[in-house]
DNA sequence: TGTACATCAGTGAACGCGCGTTCACTGATGTAC
DNA sequence: TGTACATCAGTGAACGCGCGTTCACTGATGTAC
């Protein structure tokens, strides 16, 4: 958290290496602290080891820092998703995906957390154009089809007996996210045995 | 949000009233803005029209004043969901317990989010002792059990094939709590019809 | 090859703000004698 | 019945703090001529 002080200037053109390196101060704080309110300008200032104005060469304000914070999030989330679904079987792979999700909130509780955290509802953050309704109701639907897709696979593999695959990747993704955020929130919370499985298993409609 | 100002001071005795007043700004502050910080002593104060040292009288300090909110609130939500379970039927009375479950999340959606939304987790929380790690777990363990021993009955009149009516009861939660907390949070999720059946029905193994 | 100049990345000091909290206090009201 | 006093509910001014943001600036580096 202290102040590097070895930073020296970007060169000529390459400016915009600050502008990841504020990204990457504000994941890293929020991941520490778990308080989206610990993100300040100043903060983030602070550990790269920049004056505090300088941030305005790159956000407009914090809000801005925080949006993309989030957006990078979406996309790396998204990836570990899509990395997770390689497995033949479709069940296999469906499961798979699950994990990679239940893992992915897992080692960035915090993240996870304001990803989906509502950050968005908040009349600040669109009011303040600092993003659309569009854009904040497009997030995590890359994710969403991730899981739509492979649930679907497993319908036509007959191995799911859904008869709505899209409605039904909804209501897994709704249980996904129930256990994911009460993780992230909760440490001390009485976890029965393959609660994994208790969700997976019915919200899908797998066959046995 | 505006200072009544015709607040008058209580009679002797009674000072412990604006104990109460001060949940209820607290409550009514966090509802209108949706974001808890915006829950400081002066803006409770100002709601009420008191000076701000004058919560000194009955709490702490600020995070006390959340701690008795959440508590209240999650008096009210479990009482809610008795209050619910009436039918004879054990399926009805189970599909009332979760429609009360979603309506209190609907209705107080920030509370909701601040309820579940890990203020406990914070270190701060927990490190002032102002609420204690058992106290914390044991929050919203009232509301699970009117579930799981709904979802008993169900089972025992052999409308629900659960093998494991504590542990499905988990399951069922997670569904709706991931629900209810993207409901609290997203403006703008498109919901598949009739998405509480896919959750309720196969998370309970209820039988057709 | 030299030089004036534009551009770029980032700085340091300062602003006004709302906050949590502390302090010594005020003034009404009940109670002991 | 009167009165001194303790208790209680709440006040007003002040503190130091970290914050977001603005402002005029510095000094290195590439480029046009």
């Amino acid at each position: 958290m202290t102040a590097t002080e070895s930073r020296s200037r970007n060169p000529r053109g390459e400016g915009s290496r600050l502008r990841a390196d504020i990204v990457a101060a504000a994941a890293s704080i929020l991941d520490e602290t778990g308080d989206e309110q610990a993100v300040t300008l100043r903060a983030v200032a602070r550990q790269i080891g920049i004056a505090a104005p300088s941030i305005y060469r790159h956000f407009a304000d914090r809000q801005a820092i925080l949006v993309a914070l989030v957006g990078e999030a979406f996309a790396e989330f998204e990836q570990r998703l899509r990395d997770a679904a390689v497995a033949e079987d479709p069940v296999v792979r469906l499961r798979a995906v699950c994990d990679a999700y239940l893992e992915y909130a897992r080692s960035r509780p915090q993240r996870y957390r304001v990803m989906f955290g509502g950050l968005w509802s908040a009349p600040d953050a669109v009011a303040a154009e600092a993003m659309t309704p569009d854009a904040a109701a497009e997030l995590g639907q890359g994710a969403l089809r991730v899981i739509a897709g492979t649930l679907q696979d497993c319908v036509t593999a007959g191995r799911s007996t859904s008869d709505d695959p899209l409605a039904d990747a909804v209501a897994l993704w709704l249980g996904l996210h129930g256990l994911a955020h009460q993780r992230a929130v909760s440490h001390a919370f009485p976890w029965p045995p393959a609660i994994v499985d208790r969700l997976v298993i019915p919200l899908a409609h797998l066959t046995p």
